[in-house]
DNA sequence: ATATCTGCAAAGACTTTGCATGAGA
DNA sequence: TCTCATGCAAAGTCTTTGCAGATAT
């Protein structure tokens, strides 16, 4: 059976051999609907999703192929306080800008924003530096987000 | 019964109270408990250490009281991602200073700094103000973590 | 006195695991 | 061919809910 043209294929099938794992339909098909979203998909969304178009996929797989690319580090896991983890695509997959999160705690909506990212990213950097020296701790990622009301929410 | 010399026993009972909530013996143990630790607690570790001087306690009522202080805004939750939440005194109940945390990814522990809080508060509230008025966000709060390897986990 | 709080048991929600079948390289 | 991936079902974990009895004010 031929490929999908799915957004990623090309270097992606050398992605997963060149870890040791096969590009299969299900695997293709996930990083496809992740591609082909903005959103902040929860698994189950995920699986909604691709069932569309390969019905006989199980909520089972798309656990695993999360947990797969995540580890790859294909696409990050946010948790919003919403008792489900959430998945979006990670920078360098698609031409998307470093951003963080907004988190509505009235109606759990996620805006994401680059405002003065690249102050954030300089300071971040210069207390990674200062973190690492002092507690002798290998920094490999990081987490801003904002919590608050949004427009909607607060005309309640 | 007369009440425990609980580390707020004094103006808790007004926070209490004012909110229309009464002040109770496992209310009363569970603030104790979470005033004379360092570490951040989950539900079920509040629960063990509670359970010594309270052996009646039931967890549910620890998980229905840990809401109830994160409501009233006594204490923050937190989710470093091994899929349970876990607790914290808010500042303004210990003479604490406010801080983030690195979390490592190895072993789970927990380091909290302050270092750089100064300039990081500044930038904070700079991004707050914008953010705030580009997407008519009211911020009420905010997260910032760094993921990697404590030095322990490094040497393996 | 009475509205609130508690503990137990059961249910709920999300995620992971075991295992036989199916599919990629 | 032979290992890896999948799907189903069942189990696992953390957390919430329902309800009768206990408790604070």
């Amino acid at each position: 059976m031929p490929w999908r043209d799915g957004a990623g294929a090309p270097w992606l099938h050398g992605k997963f051999k060149g870890c040791g794992y096969r590009m299969t339909m299900p695997r293709q098909i996930i990083l496809d609907v992740l591609s082909g979203t903005a959103d902040h998909l929860s698994a189950e969304d995920v699986y909604h999703k691709v069932h569309n178009a390969y019905p006989s996929i199980g909520l089972t797989t798309v656990y695993r192929t999360l947990e797969l690319l995540v580890h790859i580090g294909l696409i990050y896991k946010f948790d919003f306080g919403d008792g489900r983890s959430r998945y979006e695509l990670a920078e360098g997959s698609k031409s998307d800008r470093h951003h963080h999160h907004l988190v509505c705690t009235g109606c759990g909506r996620i805006i994401d924003y680059t405002d003065f990212i690249d102050e954030e990213i300089e300071l971040l950097k210069k207390t990674e530096k200062g973190l690492s020296e002092k507690y002798n701790f290998k920094i490999t990622n990081h987490l801003i987000q904002f919590y608050g009301l949004c427009d909607r929410c607060q005309n309640k």
